[in-house]
DNA sequence: TTGAAAGCGCTAACAT
DNA sequence: ATGTTAGCGCTTTCAA
C-alpha cells in the first residue's frame, strides 16, 4: 500500500512532536507525558508506522534474531545419519524418484506469466546433508523448542546449515556482520569445529551436547548415563535377564555414555557381562546389529537399543526371525522420536526432552547476548522413561 | 577477538584508499584498478573485516533474508493435523511425558555456574501448533528445498509460525520493518488469511498451494488431479477392479482434486461408481475410514488413499482385519513422505516434489524482490508415481 | 519532560 | 579509476 516507507519523522510530524519523543514512546522509555504518549500512539496507529529494523539495529547493535545452525563436521557430508548421538538419526526422507520428472508449468493463475524460474541447485552434497538433517524427526523438535522460546520474545531464528569449512565461515561471517546476535549450534558430529571457531571469534553461542574437545562454551546436554540406567532397570523390572545392547557409534560420547549407564546398572544388579553390537544410529544398522547379537546369543530376552531408529530396525528383524516383541524379546529405545510411535509395537523408550533443551539453549544464549551471563554454562537434562508396548 | 568492530574506514586506512574504493571492492563493482583491488583485498584479509549488515541494509533496503512462514488459519490451532492437503499431516511427534520431569542441573562444565535460565514458555496453544507442524515430515522437505535454493545465493530463511491473528500481524510487521525481503508462505489451512494480508500490504510473497480465495499472489502447486489419475491407472494396471478411496478432507481443494482425478480416470476406464470414505489426513482417520469402506464393500481389492499418513493407518487396519497388502488389497498413498518408507509394507505412493516446489517458491520470491518479475505467477508441478510394495 | 543534533557504518551520486 | 559527500532511519547524549 504505502510507497516510500514512513519514518519516525513522519510520525513525529503527524503527532506534532519530535523524532526523539516518538522513539521514546516506541521503546517504552519512561519520562514521556502520558498525554503525549497517547497522541503519539494514535499517530503511529493512524499512519501504520513500522520502525526500520536496519536503522535501529545500526545503533543498538542488536538484531533480535539468532542463528540456528545445524552443523556437520568435515568437508564432506558423511554417511552416518546421526551425529553426536543426541539425536535420533533420520530416515532418508526423500527417496529420489526417477530424475527428469515433472516440471513447472502454468495452470492459468490470476494473471500468471509462466516462465519457470531457475529451480534451485539440487543434488549438491551440501543439499544432501541438509535434506538428511531436515528429514530427521529430531530436527522438528529442535526447531519447535527454539521457536517456542523465541517467539514470545519476538525474536526469530535464522536457519543455517554448516557442514563444510566454507559454510562454517559463512556462519561466523554472518554473526560478525551483526546479522544475528548469537548462534545455537546443533552438531551432527562429535568433531565439529564450529563451536571452537565461535569461541575463538568471541561470538555468543550455545551448543546442543558437550563439544567433543573441551571448549569454553555454554551447552545443554542430556544425562545419557542416566538414560541407560533407566532402560536397564525397566528391563530388569520386567523380569528380563538375558540382556544385550545395540549401541550407538562408540566414538561418540553419547553412544558410549548410554551404554556405560546401562552396563553400570546391570553390574549393580549382578550381571557382569553384557553382549553388545555397535550400530550407526540408522534403522538398517540396528537390524544388522541385532542379527549379530542373535547369532551369538539366541537366548536373549531383552535389548537396550541406543536410539529409536535402530530400535525400529531391531523390531523388524526380530519379527522376521519369528520372535515377538515384547513377549520373546523386550526392546527399549532411546530418544522418543516420532518413530517411537509409528513403530510396531510402539516403543518403550528413553525420552530426551529435546524441546525443553533447545528452549533452554535459547534462554542461555539470550543471557549471553544481553551480558546477563558471562561464564560458559552447562545445563544437564534428565531423561525420562516412556513406557509403551515394546518392553 | 576484536573489540570495537572494524569499519570500512579502518580497512580503507589500512589499504591507503578511500571508503568508497573498499566498498567497491567488496561489492565487486567494476572500475577498480586490479592492483588496488588486491591491496584492498589483502587489507580486508589482514584485518578480518566483516561489513556491517545493518548499515548496508539501511541504504540498500535489502536484508538478504526471507521469511519462511508456516501459517495456520484461525485464532486457535485446530485439531486437524494437515491443512491445505498438500502436505502429509503429521505424527503428533512429541507425546508429552509427565510434566514436572527432569530439569537443568550443572554437570561440572568448563567453568559453569548453574542457575537454570528460564526454560521457555511451553504448553501454549501456539507452541502446540508449532510442535505439530515441525514434527511433520513435510516440514523438513519444505525447509530442505528452501535452504537448498537460498544458501548458494547466501541468503537465509527466518522461520516464523503464524497461526493467530497476532502472529500474522507480527509477520507483516516483520516484513514492513524491512527485516526480511519477502515471505514464503506455507498454509496449513485453506482459509488462511495471511496471503491476502500480504498482498494488501504490497509485500513480496509466494505461497505453497493456491490460496482458497482467489488472490493476486504467486504460488506453486501440485497437479493433484494428475496424482489421482496416476494412482487409478496404477491400480487398474495391477488388475484391481474393486477400487475405493480414502479421501482427504473434502473442503480442501487438494482433497477434492485428488479424488476428482482418481474418479475421472476410473470413469474413463468404465467404472462409474467409486466408494469413498473421507478422512482427515491423520493415521487414525485413515484407519477409521478404511473400516467404514470395508464394512460397506468387503470385496474391494484396491484403495487410493489421499496421503501417506492415512495410508499407514489403512495398512494397519487391513492387517488387523486379516487382509494382506498388497495381495488382498492394494494400497496407493500420496505425498511420498517419510512414512511411506517406514510403513509396512513400504508404500506405493504419488510423490509430491516438495523440495523442488519450495525451491521454486524461493526462486519466484527472489524475482519478485528484485523486481525481475512483477505479475503474480503460478507454477504447477507434476506428481510422480513411486512404486514400492503396497500396490 | 522534550527537542536538537550527533552519529551508527554503509552505499551511491557526484566530482575529479 | 578514485575520492568526497550526502544521506539511509534510528537512538541517544546533551541542553533547554
Amino acid at each position: 500500500m504505502e510507497r516510500r516507507s514512513l519514518t519516525l519523522e513522519d510520525v513525529a510530524r503527524e503527532a506534532g512532536v519530535s523524532r526523539a519523543t516518538v522513539s521514546r514512546v516506541i521503546n517504552g522509555v519512561r519520562n514521556v507525558d502520558p498525554a503525549i504518549r497517547d497522541v503519539v500512539r494514535a499517530a503511529i496507529e493512524r499512519t501504520g508506522y513500522a520502525p526500520n529494523r536496519a536503522a535501529r539495529s545500526l545503533v543498538t547493535r542488536r538484531t533480535e534474531t539468532i542463528a540456528l545452525v545445524i552443523s556437520g563436521a568435515g568437508e564432506e557430508s558423511e554417511s552416518r545419519t546421526s551425529g553426536d548421538g543426541t539425536n535420533g538419526g533420520g530416515p532418508d526422507g526423500a527417496n529420489d524418484g526417477a530424475p527428469g520428472g515433472a516440471d513447472g508449468a502454468d495452470d492459468g493463475a490470476p494473471g500468471g506469466a509462466d516462465e519457470a524460474p531457475d529451480g534451485g541447485d539440487d543434488d549438491t552434497p551440501q543439499n544432501a546433508f541438509a535434506a538428511r538433517v531436515f528429514a530427521d524427526p529430531f530436527f522438528g523438535r529442535v526447531v519447535s523448542g527454539v521457536v517456542g522460546f523465541l517467539r514470545p520474545r519476538s525474536m526469530h531464528p535464522v536457519l543455517m546449515v554448516a557442514e563444510t569449512e566454507a559454510a562454517r565461515r559463512q556462519v561466523t561471517a554472518f554473526l560478525r556482520q551483526g546479522s544475528a546476535d548469537g548462534a545455537l549450534v546443533v552438531s551432527t558430529h562429535a568433531a565439529d569445529p564450529l563451536p571452537a571457531m565461535l569461541v575463538a571469534e568471541g561470538l555468543p553461542a550455545v551448543c546442543f551436547a558437550r563439544p567433543a574437545q573441551p571448549t569454553p562454551i555454554s551447552y545443554v546436554d542430556l544425562a545419557h548415563r542416566e538414560g541407560g540406567r533407566l532402560a536397564a532397570e525397566h528391563l530388569l523390572a520386567r523380569g528380563r535377564r538375558g540382556l544385550a545392547s545395540v549401541t550407538g557409534p562408540l566414538d561418540l560420547p553419547a553412544g558410549r555414555e548410554r551404554l556405560a549407564g546401562f552396563r553400570a546398572a546391570l553390574e549393580r544388579a549382578g550381571t557382569a557381562h553384557v553382549p553388545i553390537a555397535e550400530g550407526g544410529f540408522t534403522r538398517e544398522s540396528g537390524a544388522d546389529a541385532m542379527a549379530r547379537l542373535l547369532a551369538g546369543h539366541p537366548d536373549l530376552d531383552g535389548v537396550f537399543v541406543a536410539n529409536d531408529l535402530m530400535a525400529q530396525g531391531v523390531c523388524e528383524l526380530l519379527r522376521e526371525r519369528g520372535r515377538s516383541v515384547p513377549q520373546d524379546v523386550a526392546v527399549v529405545g532411546f530418544d522418543d522420536s516420532s518413530v517411537a510411535l509409528t513403530c510396531r509395537p510402539p516403543l518403550t523408550t528413553v525420552r530426551q526432552p529435546v524441546e525443553r533443551m533447545t528452549a533452554a539453549m535459547a534462554g542461555l544464549l539470550l543471557e549471553h547476548v544481553q551480558g546477563t551471563r558471562t561464564e560458559p554454562t552447562s545445563l544437564l537434562f534428565e531423561p525420562e522413561l516412556v513406557v509403551r508396548d515394546s518392553a
